[in-house]
DNA sequence: GGTCCGAGTCTAGCGCTGCTAGCAAGCCTA
DNA sequence: TAGGCTTGCTAGCAGCGCTAGACTCGGACC
């Protein structure tokens, strides 16, 4: 429903009507709407890791490992540009960044350390894994909202990969 | 209002009695709140551009000046969150990336442009100009949503210059 | 002076939103 | 069989973006 008309006309009675039961059964199962977004994105985090994990073992080489899953994580936010903005665009009540953060989303997180392992040389690891996530999101965003050339998507990712290869000390 | 309290609550409601006019006035000179958003942000990209320039012609090095624009940018991004998410994050009418964007947007892309030329090497200097923005873009958004570690902010600026810099070839 | 027009503004209200109070039916236990 | 808990409902609240239609008032023309 997300998917094929945005989280914005994803209301509460659609929502109800879709599942057959009325409004304030919703209300008994979630705290609020937010709370439904927010358990739709902590599942997404789990196909994602599950996405990224694939990507990582289908190469031997460190470099394309990390390609491949900078691929597949930009692959994953194009065709379900929804849930990714469930997961990381709207603001949901779900802890980042600290040991009580979903097991999903550390779990993807992990993907991004893993892969880096061998490529970080002296930099921290993790500091290293949240930059190139950050970019892979930047690049995301950005491109859902038309505002980088499609046409040079490729490129950019090239340039981007390069760049965390070459900064290897 | 909007950076005191977030988008959601600026109510067109709200911002009628704000500019002590009744609501139908503000819609006979926008045509939708989206428009007044967009023109918020608009009046926004000056602001940036402005300060990335100013950012750019303090230091003569070009990694010195690339450092202090994208210091300068996720400062912008950080002090001013509600605009920011007007320009970059809410879905605004705006064209990016082509000959109709506003100027003062081209304007701030140009100094990503201008300050990364010497740096490029042998990189196509507009998609590099895209990637760096993207990152930076990122990191301002995901920081924003408390998904980073904060203590951590100059690590990874540190880091993604650095990339920057060495992706040079 | 009287009449018209248009600009500018208002009140009131439409259809929608997220959310909740309060009630009714059915099942489990005593 | 009686009471209470669970599970669902209808109805409604306050607020949202947006608009129809009426009112006022200043200037232009006869």
């Amino acid at each position: 429903m997300a998917e094929a008309e945005g989280w914005e006309s994803v209301t509460t009675r659609r929502l109800a009507e879709r599942v057959e039961y009325s409004q304030p059964v919703l209300y008994s199962h979630f705290k609020s709407k937010g709370a439904i977004v927010a358990a739709v994105a902590i599942d997404g985090f789990g196909d994602m890791a599950y996405e990224l994990y694939d990507a990582r073992i289908s190469h031997e080489s460190p470099e394309e490992s990390l390609r491949a899953v900078a691929d597949a994580y930009l692959r994953f936010a194009g065709e379900r540009p929804a849930l990714y903005d469930a997961m990381f665009v709207q603001r949901i009540d779900v802890s980042f960044g600290s040991g009580e953060s979903p097991a999903n989303l550390q779990a993807a997180f992990n993907e991004f350390v893993t892969v880096l392992r061998p490529l970080a040389g002296e930099r921290d690891l993790e500091s290293l894994a949240e930059v190139i996530w950050s970019s892979l999101h930047g690049i995301a965003t950005l491109s859902a909202g038309n505002r980088l050339r499609p046409e040079l998507h490729q490129v950019r990712l090239d340039l981007l990969i390069d760049q965390v290869v070459a900064g290897r000390t």
